[in-house]
DNA sequence: TTTTAATACCTTGTGTCGCAAAGTACTGAA
DNA sequence: TTCAGTACTTTGCGACACAAGGTATTAAAA
């Protein structure tokens, strides 16, 4: 259990890394609010605790990529549905990109063999 | 390029989270230094830079799942050859693990519709 | 009518960690 | 014996995730 935590640690840090791209991929389907984008993203097992989420929206608001909307609760208090700006998408599919290529470089990484070609040519 | 540093910084993020998984990944394919780790990964346009590295280097050593050796440089002091324990190799699986359900885990947010099936299945 | 339970949003304090910057030390050439 | 190059180390700051506790709204139960 001592070393479980090492690599759920490491767990962590990776999720930690894509929670502002994961939320505005959410948030690219359709609107929501704050429980139900963390019950989304439970469901493929990215865990976020409100205590991170709630500032973690009021940042990207006051970045001018998300806005909100009020809206009625079926029951309880009403919800804060967040929804993406034209500015959230454009940034987001930089975040596309970005995404892609930290999965490209993490897969020559792992097939180490390539990794000297690259050096190679960036090197000359 | 007010706009740029939030992607810029959400970029970093990312690399953030891969960092330890990177590292164990240079050194399974061979022994490395810490210079010799930072080109690597600069290689694969992962920013690393000394200052990060070297604490890092020495939690993972005290986690033991690094060790080390001295050598000689043929020019300058002598290097700190770090090289991957059997409990890094065995720790460094899971990551594999943990890095490809997140690879997933994000697909499944990108294409948006698989997620309320997930969702469904899990509220029930 | 007041208490309880459920839902939802928000804030504070703490600990971790990446990173810039500055420091130490070894080597060999000028 | 100074300088330049290489390498390892440490310190201080800032950002941020998260646990924990707090406020507000609603409706049903007591």
């Amino acid at each position: 259990m001592e070393t479980n935590t090492i690599v759920e640690n490491s767990r962590t840090q990776m999720r930690r890394g894509v929670l502002e791209y994961s939320i505005l991929l959410v948030l690219r389907s359709g609107d929501e609010y704050a429980s139900s984008i963390i019950q989304k993203l439970k469901d493929v097992d990215i865990i976020v605790v409100e205590g991170t989420l709630y500032p973690l929206l009021i940042r990207l608001k006051n970045l001018g990529l998300l806005s909100y909307r009020w809206e009625e609760s079926p029951q309880g208090p009403p919800r804060k549905y967040y929804m993406i700006t034209d500015k959230g998408k454009q940034q987001l599919e930089e975040l596309d990109s970005t995404w892609q290529e930290l999965v490209r470089s993490i897969d020559s990484i792992r097939s180490g063999a390539q990794m000297q070609i690259a050096a190679a040519e960036n090197n000359q």
